[in-house]
DNA sequence: GATGAATGAGTATTCATTCAT
DNA sequence: CATGAATGAATACTCATTCAT
């Protein structure tokens, strides 16, 4: 049957596609998700799939390349002037910015495919780890900066980017990935305030000054 | 035909297959995962695994019952008398066990099919929920009681715990599951000392008193 | 690969599989039919049966649905105006009509199926008897009408309808499922006669009448 | 491990497995039987099957052998001076007595198990053709003696044959094969009573003498 | 571009049968 | 005799991919 009149331009067939798959996968995972599925959810029929991507991989890719989740957490880092600002001023405008990112509907895709995929494959693995490590390269050179300016204790600032991002990317995937009651029942804010809260000041007690 | 002469005892052989089940699973994944793999790894025939098992998902269950990587964690804040122990004396302690745990041959594996499978599988999502809100309690009662004695500030007990076991999940699964370079290079003791150091102390400079 | 150029329509396809499907079934029984032998047999490969069908029990009610054994003996009653046929007219004409019916190449097949799989399978019992119940209830209304007009004696008009029918029926089952010789030698029409003339005149000799 | 002591003798030992094979074939078909079936209905283990039978088929053999529905029959028909006694006397006894044999707790079983095998397996059909012949051909040679001495129409005695015992074999494979409720309803007796009143005196009312 | 029929290479699972113990 | 672990061959069903139309 041929397509019915006024159909959409390429360009945007193919982007259903993507579209379509990246929910797909989202919800069962590469492996488990059928091109019949995909094409369902696209609303086009599987051959049509192969007219525009090699293959089911190519789709992964595709996703990952286009729809980076490694980009959000860039973007999300990319505050403007930043190595000026005070942490207790810029780090609770990147926990939230993080959040946001992370948790659209946008990127949660992306973010929930490779993370699960990164778990078996190893090229995923090493996409995985060279876009967190881009991110904690930014988070780290802040830091530093901050050290050498007496603003943060000196620590080692790589060390404790991974650790401060840590904490909030495990809170993004029990939030969106596995939607962990203990977590979703926070609002961003609230997550943001007492992270920032406690990694600043400590947790400790401060003996009260004379 | 049966088997040559001198074949492991039963129990033996159910455990050949669980052991092999779990390698393969960590490895590929449950999905793709096949039978033969398991039983290739096994070095048995694919149908032995049914004398064994119900089914394929029965083996994963049976991997996720009796090793399972909840009881790790657990085990790790398990310290005696933990109440009593300052948190510069116990964190360590604390971080060192669980990456111990966590990263032993023993549990990697377990750990590692869970998270997977948390990923899309509803009652996996749950398991992995419930078992992380079980070490989440446990160490959030013990800040409370920190708190209350005034060792610690006033802050969320459980959203602090969550934040804590967070960083730490974060590393071991960066260090386990996609053997992260970046993390991969230090030793758990220096994660551990980094950790304690920025959590309890803060990474504010304090000014100096005069 | 597509198929071989001109190839057959979709829905010639689709019947071709159901044709070999109920060759093979009535052949080997439901059961130890495979998908295999289904398909060679359709000259097709095992995957496109799926592609037609939910499941191979699937190919079964399609069988039993559109090539209804049932139809068959009904139609066989169903004579215009039957009620006012004398019963030496109507029925050698039904029974010969049944014989036909059954046993032509057309419906050997679905009966044979039916009569086998209800066996063992609660569903196909529940098909057979209630297909059996129609074909029971038009003749006991005929013979129930018969017997008010004084042309048939006053019997259990269902009980006799279906000591008929299992007559008729117990024939074409010895002579299309078993193939006994015993009955294979006799022509429809003889055993039409000497049906109708033993069951209206019944065996007893009758006394002359002086 | 060695049998517990005082276990039953062999001969025994081979009849459990006999009646359960006999069930389970019954209930299931033999296809769908499987020896682990038959070894657990008969308390033992599927490998001892083997130790008394050569294969599942020869466990078939040894029922249709040993607990032939075919000696059933037979002996429903073996009535002692039968050739003296008038239809009316008859008649009604063979009909209880077939009746009565076919569905009793011991021989419905096999009775539907070769009835079920006859379909697609040649063997089966060869014995139950034969065993069928058996029968009639008693009922025929009754049928024609009776016939001679006048006190039966002369009809071919094996066709009337095939045509009595058809009515109701198809009565008892309803009744206790598919469970017709159609059929089930009524006592022996009474289809016994319709079948002789009809099969004797012909469905025709008969006019009156003058 | 778009369809969907068709294939072939798997995959989990079952089961009769064997045989060391 | 009796067990049950072990095998191997078979079976229904799935799915990415191809390609004639």
């Amino acid at each position: 049957m041929a397509r019915i009149a006024a159909g959409p331009a390429s360009e945007e067939r193919r982007q259903q596609i993507v579209e379509a798959a990246l929910r797909v996968f989202a919800d069962k995972g590469f492996d488990a998700a059928t091109t019949k599925d995909i094409a369902h959810e696209a609303g086009v029929t599987p051959g049509l799939i192969y007219h525009y991507f090699e293959d089911k991989r190519a789709l992964l890719a595709t996703i990952l390349g286009e729809r980076s989740p490694a980009g959000i957490a860039a973007e999300a880092l990319a505050v403007e002037g930043m190595d000026d600002l005070d942490p207790r001023i810029l780090l609770p405008l990147l926990v939230t910015k993080l959040l946001e990112g992370l948790e659209s509907a946008q990127n949660a895709g992306p973010y929930h495919v490779l993370m699960a995929e990164a778990m078996h494959d190893p090229e995923m693995k090493k996409l995985f780890n060279e876009r967190t490590a881009d991110v904690v390269k930014t988070l780290a050179a802040y830091l530093e900066r901050q050290m050498e300016r007496g603003t943060l204790r000196q620590l080692n600032p790589s060390l404790v980017a991974q650790l401060l991002l840590g904490s909030i990317m495990s809170c993004v995937m029990r939030r969106v990935l596995t939607r962990d009651p203990a977590l979703t029942g926070y609002t961003r804010e609230q997550l943001a305030a007492t992270f920032v809260d406690m990694m600043l000041g400590g947790l400790e007690a401060r003996p009260v000054r004379a």
